[in-house]
DNA sequence: CACTGGAAAATGCCGC
DNA sequence: GCGGCATTTTCCAGTG
């Protein structure tokens, strides 16, 4: 019987620890919210600043390669990539 | 009192078109998921299909616009751009 | 060389197909919202009737996660089960 | 031209803060991660211990739409609200 | 007409 | 390794 005294300790325990750490994080969400609305506020353009983000956080190799296939795709829909694969060899 | 009758059949009326539809929607979400899994079979990267049509879907003009600011942004970071703005001057 | 050519093919089949489906989707999701915007007309409040289906489409979730230990858990945690599991049952 | 180069500073500023947050909030993820991790290793199911947090999370947005007319229509269609609205007045 | 909140889509992750 | 789920991001309608 003690064993799920225990038991409900324990999941208790884990609950709390769960919801705090889902607090912070939620309040890091805000905050990275709130730069985007600064930045916005001093005129840059969010959906870009995200884009940037984005690109940094990938593995370069990986973004050439996904970048690669688009524009095989793209060529082959008759769709001009908009910049040359040419360069990029160079 | 009749009133309220009629309005409650309008209610189930309403909600069960709308059901309806969004059973059609859903149905018509599955066709398209399952365009893409043959797709995959197929040896196609799901990922680049997915992007060309966002592509399409965007209006070419907005397109343009968005990678201009993206591209002033990456090179204010000093990230080169992948690719030279030059050549699409030309 | 025909083999490109084939794969070309595929991959415009595979586009149109799906900008055909989504076009198909799309049109479902702006007659739901005629359905939304006629009720509002007649004097019904669109959140609720957007509460309402969200809800009617919940419900066979729930029954599903009847067999989860769920309601260990919440009576360990002093959080009262919705229902009696005895009228589950039945 | 030095407002160029002050824009060039603020944007690498707005960039290294975001990515500064959402590396914070990458780190509380995987807390969040290891405290399942951990408990499943105690033998608790992750899945309704993940359940037990949605539930307990979605609680006061309940409480919320208290003053929606949801109740009016649940009655007109024969959903019983799962709550008297006596209750809620106390 | 910009902004906030909610729905839809997409990405990433976990379990099988 | 893949399918399904959960999270995250994006989009869009409603609202001030």
């Amino acid at each position: 019987m003690a064993s799920y005294a225990v038991a409900a300790d324990q999941l208790k325990s884990i609950i709390e620890r769960i919801e705090r750490l889902e607090e912070e994080k939620r309040a890091i969400g805000d905050d990275i919210k709130d730069v985007y609305t600064e930045a916005k506020g001093n005129g840059f353009d969010t959906k870009a600043l995200r884009e940037i983000v984005r690109m940094r956080r990938q593995d370069p190799n990986e973004r050439q390669e996904a970048e690669t296939v688009l524009e095989v795709y793209m060529q082959a829909l008759g769709m001009l990539p908009l910049f040359g694969a040419a360069e990029k060899a160079a």
